[in-house]
DNA sequence: CTGAACTAGCTGCCTAGGGC
DNA sequence: GCCCTAGGCAGCTAGTTCAG
């Protein structure tokens, strides 16, 4: 049993587990990944990374992503998973007026490589928080609360430096894959076929579904339905009064029944199901 | 990087049944 | 009666392989 279960902890912390995603995903709770070890593409939103060891990234969980792993090589990172109202109620003012969530918010979709002395101060930090995180008794539980907010006041400090602002430098063949995503992004409630993507982006059919299956580990239209999946727990969260009929049609799918099936393969719960608990926690 | 050939799996449609 | 889910099935197309 772990804190979360023990004191019903609105955080996670994680660290090598084999808790790898098989998939694009996403969740409500906000997100520090940071990459320790390894080779990983990271997808993020409608972007691609290389990632380095030391680069942090902070995300609204909402955001589509998914570590590609190089399997050769040992991966290693941290993720702490946490809800936002929880953060806010840790630092909420007149004791705190730091804004604790801005990086999130301001940086959120792109990797920050971590300068040698930051990369110093947070590696003991999730370690520490790791360990913790596995224990059972109160102490331990305060201590990780307080690891949580020291964390949380680090990002803050690193986001603020210059250097985070850093931008990332993609190659020709990731760019292309970029736009086909970005295409995806634009047009995922429409009607999309292969031929349609191929002809506005000037691209050879076949050498774009090899390109992003050799970039990304999935399918064109893999992505494309996790997209319209996505878009669908979004407007059920916005609005669970929503027919899943209604939904189905708005985010690009021509039949309730096809909706529901692909809802249920890609999140283990029928649409209906997925409603009633999002109705349930409001 | 392009294109042809092939095929596995998906899509679209229909229907039945259950719940409200 | 309406909405949703699930299953079956034919036709189609996305994805793969391979040659150039």
């Amino acid at each position: 049993m772990t804190l979360r279960e023990q004191f019903q902890l609105p955080i996670e912390a994680l660290y090598n587990t084999s808790k790898i995603p098989a998939d694009f995903h996403s969740h409500l709770d906000y997100e520090i990944y940071y990459f320790r070890s390894g080779k990983c593409t990271y997808l993020l939103g409608d972007k691609i990374y290389e990632l380095a060891p030391g680069d942090l990234i902070l995300m609204n969980g909402m955001t589509l992503h998914y570590p590609k792993v190089d399997p050769r090589f040992e991966y290693c990172r941290n993720i702490v998973h946490f809800s936002s109202s929880f953060a806010l109620e840790l630092f909420r003012p007149p004791y705190s007026t730091v804004g604790i969530l801005t990086p999130f918010e301001e940086l959120r979709n792109v990797p920050i490589p971590l300068e040698p002395g930051d990369r110093e101060r947070l590696e003991p930090l999730l370690d520490r928080l790791c360990l913790l995180y596995e224990r059972r008794d109160s102490l331990s539980h305060d201590l990780f609360l307080s690891g949580f907010s020291e964390l949380l006041l680090l990002i803050k400090e690193i986001s603020n430096k210059p250097y985070a602002k850093h931008t990332f430098p993609v190659s020709a063949k990731q760019a292309n894959v970029q736009r086909m995503i970005s295409y995806v992004e634009s047009h995922f409630t429409e009607d999309i076929t292969l031929e349609d993507l191929a002809r506005d982006l000037h691209l050879n059919k076949f050498y774009m579904v090899k390109l992003f299956k050799e970039t990304t580990g999935i399918t064109l239209f893999h992505y494309l339905y996790q997209r319209r999946i996505n878009q669908a727990k979004v407007l059920f969260a916005m609005d669970p009064e929503h027919s899943v009929t209604a939904i189905a049609y708005e985010v690009g799918f021509k039949h309730g029944s096809h909706f529901s099936k692909t809802f249920k393969k890609y999140t283990g719960v029928s649409p209906e199901s997925f409603r009633k608990r999002v109705q349930s926690n409001n």
